[in-house]
DNA sequence: TTTATTTCTGAACCGTCGTTCATTTATAAA
DNA sequence: TTTATAAATGAACGACGGTTCAGAAATAAA
């Protein structure tokens, strides 16, 4: 029988990042994506259902990754509510930092999920934003957070500054600085919600 | 010679408006959003000369409104600064609170738009934002912001935020009821970005 | 009325990919 | 070597939907 040759998977996953993020998804074609990772179109079909569920796999990957990284900071006992909160915002930060692709297919394309309610990526999406919830929630109960904001929106609020963030980095690194954004948004964050 | 019949030029808007939003743009289909406006499908390319050019023609009248709403704000001289920016973000809650459809809709296809630089949207975006910058600028100025934020990112984090919890509503109204989002966002805005 | 002109219609056209599959290629086992 | 099987290929298929356009419908002028 014939060997598999290199990490085919991980090559078409990389250009499919690369052509999405460029185009958008639904102006990337397949063939291109092809071409980029050394395979032949057809070769796509051996390892993705579809178009689709190579866009499903990026981000459902990207979620799992980022769960288990806020999750572990969260559950660290030596760190202040507010350090875990800017821990998480770093966390994110950082895993798109190492990927600026990736960065701007997710904040392209992951609005055109939130509304089908329960598919599987807004399942991962909610468990990340649900640890969010709770720095936030524990930094109440500490008497550290202003507890007449809701939790929910303030949550949100971070969340879409970041996003937006992100995303004007990706296209256009050296006007956003990533360090100024991170310490600026620290700053605003931190004496915006605490006491 | 024949009369026109009705305002098919808003029928048709607020026809796609509707489906872009529901569907995206790309998945939303022509012959739908004729339907739905009750004319013909090539009707549609009587008043539009494409489908692109029917989201363009959406969009540059929306930035083109809020515009002039945020420059009428940014010119009164009995407002302070911090009272212009909650005039600010409470102008773009107010324009997208009376259209959930078109809020949806920018939400989500705007992201698109960011990257090329120089088409006529990002245009008009720019404008707006520089608005924002400038309000940020007089408080600075008049020492009731911080002036070590960056004003770009100071601005954009809260457009990112706002523009995310629009999201949120235009999805689940109920959960995210807009006056308490409203005033945490200005609290958090305020909190965090003066003195 | 009849005619001219503008508006409107919707079936058909046509280009564009996502997807498939008959064929080829590479390698492991015999 | 030869054979069997898995991996890879890329041309061709087929569906979809944006766009077009020949004709129909409506109304103003003659």
């Amino acid at each position: 029988m014939r060997k598999k040759e290199g990490n085919k998977v991980q090559d078409i996953i990389n250009a499919a990042i690369e052509v999405f993020a460029k185009q958008g998804y639904h102006e990337a074609k397949i063939s291109e994506i092809a071409a980029i990772a050394n395979v032949a179109t057809g070769s796509v079909y051996l390892y993705f259902e579809s178009k689709e569920d190579l866009l499903v796999k990026i981000f459902s990957g990207l979620w799992v990754k980022l769960i288990s990284l806020v999750k572990s900071i969260y559950d660290r006992d030596d760190l202040s509510s507010i350090e875990k909160l800017d821990g998480f915002i770093d966390t994110v930060f950082d895993v798109f930092t190492a990927n600026s692709k990736l960065a701007l297919l997710f904040v392209k394309e992951q609005p055109h999920f939130l509304q089908d309610k329960d598919n599987k990526l807004n399942i991962l999406y909610n468990n990340f934003l649900e640890i969010g919830e709770k720095i936030i929630d524990e930094g109440v109960n500490k008497n550290l957070f202003n507890r007449n904001l809701d939790k929910k929106i303030t949550k949100n609020f971070i969340y879409g500054g970041v996003r937006h963030l992100l995303h004007l980095w990706a296209i256009n690194p050296n006007e956003y600085p990533l360090n100024k954004v991170r310490q600026d948004i620290k700053y605003i964050v931190k004496k915006g919600i605490t006491l």
